[in-house]
DNA sequence: TCCGTGTATCGTCAATCGTCGATAGGCGAT
DNA sequence: ATCGCCTATCGACGATTGACGATACACGGA
């Protein structure tokens, strides 16, 4: 399933080479994450920080809880957004960084 | 099957909004191409002029010509990649404004 | 303590993906 | 016209995805 793909929160935002066997890699778990638009738009609410929760975004969308709730363990996933510890209050943003390397990497195409 | 998602060379390099629901699919477009480090691969090595046709390519890599036949189709369909046309000897390029344009909408994130 | 709220995980299902080998089709050269 | 090279498509397969409802889990408050 799913799930097994990641059990927490995932990678950093290495600043490694933008070349390379490693940075395919790298560059395609981000593609993965941009890969669907619900997930592109979770990151938008999430940058335009109209959202924290992931009942805010469940309230933005058509979609289940659990099926935002999957979104969100992808995009964690992905390194492109972390979530703040946990409790039922759980706070979601984007980490900068990852973005940041996200572009570099692209830059080098 | 996955042939039944482009029948063509698909889409062309909008140059519209940045955010939105059609800025969403657009960059989900992209994510996808991008989601697979075989195609990551494989963009770098057309980006490098490295490789011209898919032959090239699949001397590269460890894959059936099929198998890479069927990541160009996927690259062709998000607008990423262009084939100059005809004949048994494609040449394949990456087409440049679609590249910006994906770094745009990033840059919107 | 028990309840309510907010998340994550499970189990399931249909659909799509990634891969292969086999095969069809186009064009240049013989 | 026929042969060979190059690419696209087909059909099959196991694996993964995206979706849901149900359920388990964690914490703050009554």
């Amino acid at each position: 399933m799913a799930r097994s793909l990641a059990p927490r929160d995932a990678f950093e935002a290495s600043d490694g080479p933008v070349t390379g066997h490693g940075a395919d890699e790298e560059l395609a778990r981000f593609g993965k994450a941009l890969a669907h638009p619900t997930r592109v738009r979770i990151l938008r609410l999430l940058a335009a920080k109209q959202a924290r929760m992931c009942s805010h975004i469940v309230d933005e969308l058509p979609l289940a809880q659990s099926t935002v709730s999957e979104h969100l363990r992808i995009l964690r996933a992905s390194g492109l957004v972390r979530a703040s510890e946990r409790g039922p209050r759980v706070g979601y943003c984007i980490v900068t960084p990852a973005l940041r390397r996200l572009k570099q990497l692209l830059e080098a195409l």
